[in-house]
RNA sequence: GGGUGGUUAGCUCAGCUGGUUAGAGCACCUGCUUUACACGCAGGGGGUCACUGGUUCGAAUCCAGUACCGCCCA
């Protein structure tokens, strides 16, 4: 805290946001104005929430991301809509088996030791506990949604929609089981679809190993990155188009170590260019070298135990580690003059995105959806406009990866998810059904016999129906009727693949709809220095750390503030700052309100437009601007704008204009009663406006400002209305006008401060204008500004003459004299009016310049050419005055 | 390597269909117990809009290339 002033300063007023926010959430709650009635025949407006992982705790990324859609929920819900925000989480099969399974090593024990049933007994419990605790987070934040149709991807009838799309898509022939290279990590022990590996950049090397060509003293030399997979070489490859080796093909070699005879294949896929235009090729741990063995009929000898160790065909190194056995491996062939060169390598490899630990391309029998038809109809959405991104640009990324798609890994090697509706017979007959084959779906074979496979299906297999599932699809429910389509996915591009894609694609399939017609594209979190904020790094902010200290209200508006549109928000903590200035402000500014209407009731609504002067009939027409643009900008998704529209128009149009402006002269006089209507109008009006971003303060604002003891439904601002205009008040020239007025005001504040005049000090106040009419509106309100700017006497005119010893300024239309006798500095004030005329002239060369350019003039529209002129007469004539009050300084 | 976003004040960002005296917040400097607010008020300093070309009467804005930073995919 700074501490300057603060001995005599009186108590602090500021809002104080822990009571009021936990207090309203339960009111909220307790009145039920955030669910959402089916049947209601209202037009509806739903979203379905990302649910989080049971894994996570929430932190700033998921608190921009669910302030986000409550901002678009809350509004929609004010407007009328029927509104729907439906709330869940996800099972996170790798992430929460591994903690699970960590817990059990600290207690010395395993899941295959305390068995299946036991160990899903436990992580249900574990995963329940977590997220009970994640759901009251997002309540924290303020998030509107409709907590009685809490989903989890693991609920009964979410799981049997999982297994009636598996029994579908197999029927269909689109899921299949196949032996084929996939993507395994060695520390989760299981498999990864293609979306789930991150590829990541490490220093490594590139390894050149001799193979012997069988009955000559000639070596052919191979180039890898990983030299342990040598182990399971069943040949070597050459382009069959490459000169160098054209003979070579057929022939065999030795394979180092293991002696064993491999030959050498000519296959295409070779690139003569890399290495040294010899691969060794190993079906059973490369995806490529698995296609070139397909082709060329060649042995697939897999060397790897689940775990990532080496098994026995590894010979000597069965037992190792894949790196342990790798350094032995290349030592041994170092000894054997085998290992030619080591050269230093970019390796780019994939990683597991649960636990970060390099995968391996595995032999196996996995479970796959066939995507290419699916992908069809999710892109037509896109390309029909039926389905739009915002920013637009992440199209370009679904698109590529929709038209390039490939099949989909859904089976993993765990305990914790869906397990795969599939049943084996004893013979290896197999049963794909929802439930347990009853006896006539299983001829010939006992039922109670029958073995369910052991796997469980990918979390993302259960998510990609999230849209549909939790309404409760297959069931045709009222509430699927009414919700689904939903309207917006808002989510952070990281899953654009993994998750929304696949959303689009499950929509057209099983609902024949896509499940939303916008996505919105929020940045990812960065902390003060751009580094993403994660849990390793410890440099992540807790969410309801900054709720405690700043409040949720400025957590949530400096999050929207702090992003811009499709960037990555950079945050540091003091990010927060500027929101709860901003809330307190606000507050502030009611409390003056509130305390002017001294208990009467604040005007009702619609505004009656008699006896208004210029000042209210300004803001009315800067408040109508605002609600335009705000809701221009929140269609756009563009939520970043209007909460800076609000921000500005509230702060400076509302606190520091026109409040100062109604203000009467002499404190604690009664204010204008026509501008507290206004003024309390106007304040009502960016309440609502401000509900959506900000909507405990306002909630709290609204309630003291209309003296209720509590709020209710017919009360509270979460139902609306939500503030609607048709610009009636609008009007451009009342603006300019007041913007005048606004000069003349800064032009005596700037004067004032840079000659040093006391705060306290009256002056009188002398105007010369070019047009009576600027004069006779300012004289006639000259109570409203007398003390913003200090004036004691205001003298206007047209010939108005410079008082003796006074300071001066030259705005549009006006020039402004403050006698100061006794306070001017002359060679300060010859240093100001210099400074000012040099600008001048830089602008006024620019606009001459560009107006004796013929082309100019004969290229741009008319009314260009005109504003030119009329800044060119402008700053000639502010010029010329500059120079008259600088001749007139130099006599003094 | 392919794709994609960015580069505007010390920092974080606005600037939407080319014509603005290039803006805001924070930070900085000066003054201030002035009627709600020091989480404040008022005033002020600070920018060759990354670079190079092009289009145009006119470019921070459109186009191309370069550099750097980032993300996605391989």
């Amino acid at each position: 805290m700074d501490n300057k002033n603060t001995g005599n300063r009186k108590k602090s007023a500021a809002y104080s946001p822990a009571e009021v926010e936990d207090r309203l959430y339960g009111r909220w709650t307790q009145l039920g104005l955030f669910g959402a009635d089916p049947t209601s025949g209202s037009e509806t407006y739903s979203i379905v929430i990302p649910p989080p992982n049971v894994t996570d705790v929430l932190h700033l990324g998921h608190a921009l991301n669910n302030t986000i859609q409550d901002i678009l929920v809350r509004k929609h819900r004010m407007e009328g809509y029927e509104t729907e925000w439906l709330p869940g989480s996800d099972h996170a099969g790798i992430a929460t088996q591994v903690k699970v399974e960590r817990e059990l090593a600290k207690e010395g024990s395993t899941r295959r030791e305390i068995g299946r049933e036991k160990f899903l007994e436990r992580t249900t419990a574990w995963a329940h506990d977590n997220k009970d605790r994640i759901l009251n987070q997002l309540r924290k934040i303020g998030c509107s949604c409709d907590w009685d149709r809490t989903r989890f991807t693991l609920d009964e009838s979410l799981s049997r929609a999982v297994s009636e799309v598996f029994v579908h898509l197999h029927k269909k022939g689109w899921i299949y089981r196949g032996n084929r290279i996939v993507n395994w990590c060695p520390s989760c022990k299981t498999s990864l679809s293609d979306d789930e590996v991150e590829h990541q950049d490490f220093d490594s090397f590139l390894w050149y190993i001799k193979y012997k060509i069988k009955g000559s003293d000639d070596y052919l030399t191979v180039a890898t990155t990983r030299p342990e997979t040598m182990l399971g070489d069943t040949a070597l490859a050459v382009n069959p188009k490459d000169s160098r080796f054209k003979k070579l093909a057929g022939k065999p070699v030795i394979l180092p170590i293991l002696e064993r005879e491999i030959p050498i294949v000519a296959d295409t896929y070779v690139d003569p260019e890399f290495g040294t235009g010899v691969v060794k090729v190993t079906p059973a741990h490369d995806p490529n070298d698995f296609e070139i063995g397909k082709r060329h009929d060649l042995e697939e000898i897999n060397i790897l135990n689940t775990d990532g160790s080496l098994n026995e065909n590894a010979g000597k190194y069965k037992g190792m580690d894949r790196f342990e056995g790798r350094k032995r491996l290349l030592a041994d062939l170092e000894e054997k003059g085998l290992l030619e060169k080591t050269e230093k390598y970019d390796l780019s490899a994939g990683t597991c995105y649960r636990c970060h630990n390099m995968v391996e391309p595995y032999l196996s029998d996995q479970w796959f959806v066939k995507m290419s038809e699916m992908a069809q109809p999710a892109i037509d959405a896109l390309k029909t406009g039926k389905l739009r991104f915002h920013p637009d640009y992440w199209s370009k990324t679904y698109l590529h990866w929709m038209e390039n798609i490939r099949d989909w890994c859904i089976s993993r090697q765990l305990w914790w998810g869906h397990r795969i509706p599939v049943w084996y017979a004893e013979d290896g007959t197999m049963f794909v059904s929802a439930d347990r084959p009853a006896a006539e779906q299983c001829e010939g074979y006992d039922p109670a016999s029958l073995v369910q496979d052991e796997d469980v299906l990918d979390t993302w297999f259960s998510s990609w129906l999230w849209p549909f599932s939790t309404f409760g699809w297959p069931e045709k429910t009222p509430e699927l009727q009414a919700f689904y389509p939903t309207r917006v996915l808002v989510t952070a591009s990281e899953i654009i693949f993994l998750w929304v894609a696949r959303m689009v694609m499950a929509g057209y399939e099983f609902m024949g709809e896509c499940p939303f017609t916008d996505v919105y594209i929020h940045g990812t979190v960065r902390d003060a220095n751009g580094i993403k904020m994660s849990k390793s790094l410890g440099n992540g902010i807790d969410p309801l750390e900054i709720i405690d200290k700043y409040g949720a209200d400025a957590l949530r508006i400096s999050l929207v503030l702090a992003t811009p549109d499709g960037q990555d928000p950079w945050i540091g903590r003091n990010t927060f700052e500027g929101g709860r200035n901003f809330v307190n402000k606000l507050y502030q500014v009611s409390r003056f309100v509130t305390m002017r209407l001294e208990g009467s009731r604040p005007a009702g609504e619609p505004l009656d437009d008699s006896d208004l002067v210029i000042f209210d009939r300004w803001i009315l027409s800067r408040l109508e601007r605002t609600i335009k643009a705000v809701d221009k900008s929140l269609s756009e998704y563009r939520l970043s704008a209007a909460a800076k529209t609000l921000y500005n128009f509230a702060w400076e149009d509302y606190c520091s204009w026109y409040i100062e402006l109604i203000k009467p002269d002499q404190p604690g006089a009664p204010i204008r009663e026509k501008s507290l209507q206004v003024a309390t109008y106007v304040l009502q009006q960016i309440l609502r406006l401000t509900h959506p971003f900000i909507p405990y303060v306002t909630e709290e604002i609204d309630r003291l400002l209309h003296g209720r003891d509590d709020i209710d439904a017919a009360s509270t601002l979460s139902l609306g209305p939500w503030p609607t205009t048709k610009g009636s008040h609008i009007d451009d020239s009342l603006e300019d006008s007041l913007k005048q007025i606004q000069e003349v005001v800064t032009a005596v504040r700037s004067i004032r401060a840079e000659m040093n005049v006391p705060p306290g000090k009256q002056s009188d106040l002398h105007i010369r204008v070019s047009d009576e009419s600027f004069g006779i509106l300012l004289e006639n309100h000259i109570a409203y500004f007398r003390s913003l700017a200090q004036v004691q006497n205001l003298f206007c005119g047209t010939d108005v003459k410079r008082p003796p010893l006074s300071a001066s300024a030259v705005i549009s239309g006006a020039e402004v004299f403050l006698p100061l006798e006794g306070l001017i500095d002359i060679e300060l004030e010859k240093v100001r009016l210099q400074k000012n005329l040099d600008s001048l002239k830089a602008h006024l060369e620019k606009v001459s310049k560009k107006l004796a350019n013929a082309d100019f003039l004969a290229n741009a529209p008319k009314d260009v050419v005109e504003r030119e002129m009329g800044k060119k007469e402008d700053y000639q004539e502010r010029i010329h005055r500059l120079n008259k009050n600088l001749e007139q300084i130099m006599g003094w």
